[in-house]
DNA sequence: ACGGATGGATTGACCGATCAGTCTATGGCG
DNA sequence: CGCCATAGACTGATCGGTCAATCCATCCGT
């Protein structure tokens, strides 16, 4: 039979996992965890519930699993990212350059990757303005090494901010993003399709133009 | 009987209403609109479960019910916070003051208010990185008069900004308003408990340095 | 080269609990 | 008395999760 090659049992498994945590994904993307059903999934992965609870234990644990799958890619893609740029600028480090190096990959991952990594996006704008106790038991730590990188190259540049603006300075930046991320069509419709909610392009461009200019100490303009 | 008057039907009513209103709004804020069953609510006012459908008809009936209950007084402060600016400052207008003139209500309004404007910043917080087909049939157009009045202040004070870019800057800020409105306290975590979430005061002062910078035209700040 | 035996992958049937919502009854205010 | 606010009991559907049975790729003894 072409094209369908006898599948081994490990091939099995990762195509079921993975067709799983496709599904999840993006039902947990579009209706939120409490909005989707185990038997929702399944259906969606053309797998019987019982799969579900046999690889990933509960459906909390599934919402782990959805979480944990890309967030060491986005991690590191960072801290590549930003020591690349550390290595090219040297000495000539701006706030605009440490941006860009921090924001661009996860947009990039975003706009080349497919549906999967867009619905990973959106899933983690949703959780990140959710307390922990509307979660099953999530840890939201998995970004941490590369925000703290990035605090620290900030921090070089701008060596007279405080620790705790810019702390405040991240805290502004990752509300936007996310809102990004969520892509909610709200500034499409705001906007008169002005603006597209879904131009990653644009939207890397504009946000570091404004908080570029975001951190600059000094007199306040006009 | 002191304190305890003889309530009339119509007290009940409103009482009985209210009481709902506010365990929903708490409820839906802590755990979202899924993750939330009538009987919940039902329980948390201490009514059946009955009289919640008898009064609001459904449970997404409930949830807009919710969300409309303080709309309009956001709405409403934000116009009188940017006409009395815009009074006050005559044709001395800044970004920095039409920044402050909208941020300020409803962060006053969280601050000064009870749990339930709390909680309620909390809710718009969640729905606003949530597409529609993840709502029942919700209306976010509630705040838009506001919001055209603010972006037309701005196209004001910077005459020379295009359309385009003053949505977008409306978009990241209120990405980094409502992440602020979450008060998810990761901010909390992450700087060591430099940064407090629930410091709606530092947090306008804040956003309002961050985002009065980031509408200046020209060069890119070193 | 072959034919059980083994064990992981997968399923269908089913569990008690809970869901949103309905129906009917009733008690007390106007 | 009449009506509205409220409660209790209940419905069919669906929830997350379990269990024993089945399927099938792989391995081993011959």
């Amino acid at each position: 039979m072409p094209g369908t090659r006898r599948r081994s049992n490990t091939e099995r498994r990762d195509e079921s996992q993975a067709r799983i945590l496709d599904s999840a994904e993006a039902l947990f993307a579009a209706r939120g965890f409490n909005g989707v059903s185990v038997k929702d999934i399944a259906k969606a992965a053309q797998v019987d519930t019982s799969l579900v609870h046999y690889y990933f234990a509960s459906k909390a644990g599934l919402f782990t699993a959805v979480l944990r799958r890309h967030a060491p890619r986005v991690n590191q893609t960072r801290m590549d990212s930003m020591a690349a740029y550390a290595r090219s600028a040297g000495t000539q480090m701006t706030v605009e350059g440490v941006l860009r190096a921090y924001l661009e990959p996860a947009f990039r991952l975003a706009r080349e990757g497919g549906e999967s990594e867009q619905n990973y996006m959106t899933l983690i704008a949703q959780i990140s303005v959710l307390t922990s106790d509307a979660l099953p038991g999530v840890d939201t730590t998995a970004f941490d090494p590369a925000i703290e990188a990035f605090i620290s190259m900030l921090q070089q540049v701008r060596p007279e901010a405080s620790r705790e603006d810019l702390y405040w300075f991240y805290h502004l930046l990752t509300g936007a993003i996310t809102q990004s991320w969520a892509r909610t069509g709200r500034i499409d419709r705001l906007s008169g399709g002005l603006c597209r909610s879904d131009d990653f392009d644009t939207i890397v461009e504009k946000t570091v133009a404004v908080f570029a200019h975001g951190l600059t100490v000094g007199e306040t303009p006009r």
